[in-house]
DNA sequence: GATTTCGGGTAAAACGATTTAGTCAGAAAC
DNA sequence: GTTTCTGACTAAATCGTTTTACCCGAAATC
């Protein structure tokens, strides 16, 4: 709790509509025959106020319920110099991955009294230093950054979610791509696949160095063999591009196609993403192919539209809310006065079982296109 | 603009990189040998600084972006009464719904100046109401409130996107429900469809009403017949209750069967939405039905998983952002004085043409499951 | 020469809290 | 009967601006 104080006026208490301006403090105190100051220390809990009879305390706390004072939030702040709030950056908030890492920070802020301010920044680097300055000058206490590249070190508490680097003195929570990683191939090693393909993400994203990471643990822990052949890196030379999820679908459409016209011989395919396992499970349905029968394709991050697939895509979720939680969890940590804070916090992804994923079948050793009677 | 005041320290000004404290309008002041009242009506640009000398004016300027001074925004507020913030009430900031009106919020809001506060309710009315009270008690300027239904006036100016009921004072920022059943009535009369069957949303929702009086009218205008054994009513007895996309989906498969269980005699559905579009479009495939060649289907929202579907939905597209940029706008305009304001707003809604729409086929009149060779 | 008008400012009162350093009456200690 | 404590408060400074109501010397007007 931020503190408890403030005792919030009942329901029922008047409700000052529209005309008349707000009660003060000081009218409370005239109207008590006290000073400003007894009834703020009061009605703060002050330890001052210890030496103030129950009573009075009383007569305060009835007075502010009755009159309806709730304390003006700009003065307190400019004299505390505490905003109650933390400026939070997202490259867009329409995003899905943004806007699910928001819903978490949301729901733990607003329990410690704590709102929070948003820009989007759209992975323009001048428009994100724009905002951080408007946000410091809005006096927020700290800044959640979410899938936000930093250059140096902003002068608050901050906790990066998804950060690409490792920054001093700013937390970064990041989902376990290790455990990710193993979740996905178990799964696959156990229904029996042996020869996995994989799309990588684009280069220069740091995600894609730690799943892939987490890929090679997980295949050699599994005893499956990692084939040059079979993995694919998405966007080629791109340079840290954003790719529309349209964009992403014809990608993983044409490497889908791209795995086919190699030796093909694979029984699954795991994604880097939901959207180029969506276009891969097309390129592979159209290719003639039955998936999962003939190919199983696991995605990443369980969007929207995974769940509506035929068949429903099997996919490891990231946990975004929980991300978020534990940020915001981590910043008011740091605000209410704790200065350790470590550098990194996993959080734990979960595999989401659909119907793309299956046994493969038993003689699919020299497989070839299977052409479905249908289309 | 809010109005150019207080020009920005240029990206070579000191930056006071944290210890030392900010610089304050008084420091300014003694820096120059001016009073801080001087300084103050210089740096606003206040009509009362008129009589002063070009010269000073110039001393100001120079003085404060070379100590760096950023004025202190809290102090500001407290004395102008003004906080440049506004409140955001949401159902729920993850829903694709909300973050998309969010987004084109944002825009025009940062543009002017202003900040956002969001607070997502849950539908929980009291919830939504401590909610308001807090985000009054920061001296937010006005509410915009996102598909969120209100009991009462705000005490503030107010714009409501999609708003339930039309409450005095506050605008309603809607989709052009008429427009949109237009659009995709006559995308289905041009094709050729000429009994096309309807899902309509759950009983207590605005837009429910709104939609369907748009397709009577269209309807008529266009020659269609509604047939009551073609218009089929999702949610069935559910009181406003929300429901999560997968059961959105499970009923869309659920009334798409029933809807091939009556006599069948229809050659396209429009859906009250996308997600039960997709599950009705599952339905008829997995009866054996082709879309679009047997079966034409549109959807309404234009979610993210609509374009990876196969075939690809063809739906109306709700222009969130641009509702998000018409609401932002009108508060703004509200706030600085203009006290006249409509009453309700439409924006327009966008078809997209995707695979699942197609000519009917000719001579479709006793159309009954077609069993296709696959599954 | 006395008055008015300007030009170029400034003093000081808000805004509404928080908080430190007292004050002052009465009880306790000596 | 002083002195010393307490207990119960309060005065006033402070946070950093904004803004109204002056002020004062010099030029213009009568």
């Amino acid at each position: 709790m931020t503190d408890g104080r403030q005792g919030r006026p009942g329901g029922s208490g008047p409700s000052r509509p529209g005309g008349s301006k707000a009660v003060t403090l000081k009218q409370v105190a005239e109207f008590l025959d006290l000073s400003p100051a007894t009834v703020s220390l009061v009605l703060n809990r002050s330890p001052v106020a210890d030496s103030i009879p129950p009573a009075t305390h009383e007569r305060v706390f009835a007075a502010a319920r009755e009159l309806g004072y709730r304390p003006n939030f700009v003065a307190r702040s400019l004299r505390s110099r505490r905003s109650f709030s933390i400026g939070v950056l997202v490259p867009e908030i329409s995003e899905g991955y943004a806007a699910g890492v928001l819903s978490g920070v949301e729901d733990h802020l607003l329990e410690e009294g704590y709102f929070y301010l948003v820009a989007s920044h759209r992975s323009a680097s001048d428009l994100l230093e724009e905002y951080m300055q408007l946000l410091k000058d809005r006096l927020v206490e700290g800044f959640i950054l979410v899938n936000t590249p930093l250059a140096e070190s902003p002068g608050l508490p901050a906790v990066a979610v998804a950060g690409h680097e490792s920054l001093a003195g700013v937390t970064n929570v990041v989902i376990d791509h290790d455990r990710a990683a193993y979740l996905a191939l178990s799964h696959l090693a156990e229904l029996g696949h042996e020869r996995v393909a994989y799309f990588k993400g684009h280069a220069h994203s740091a995600d894609t160095q730690d799943r892939w990471r987490g890929i090679e643990k997980a295949a050699e822990s599994l005893g499956l063999e990692l084939r040059p052949e079979h993995t694919l890196q998405l966007g080629g030379d791109a340079v840290e591009e954003t790719f529309s999820p349209e964009e992403g679908y014809q990608e993983g459409h044409a490497y889908g196609r791209k795995l086919l016209e190699g030796n093909g011989d694979f029984t699954a395919l795991f994604a880097f993403n939901d959207v180029s396992a969506i276009g891969a499970m097309r390129a592979f349905l159209d290719a003639g192919l039955r998936v999962p029968e003939d190919v199983s394709v696991v995605g990443f991050d369980d969007i929207q539209g995974a769940a509506f697939q035929n068949p429903g895509l099997t996919t490891v979720r990231q946990p975004l809310r929980k991300m978020g939680e534990t940020a915001g969890r981590i910043l008011l940590e740091r605000l209410s006065g704790d200065s350790s804070h470590p550098e990194v916090v996993t959080v734990e992804p979960e595999l989401v079982v659909r119907g793309s994923t299956g046994r493969p079948r038993p003689g699919s050793r020299d497989r070839r296109p299977h052409r479905a009677d249908s289309r």
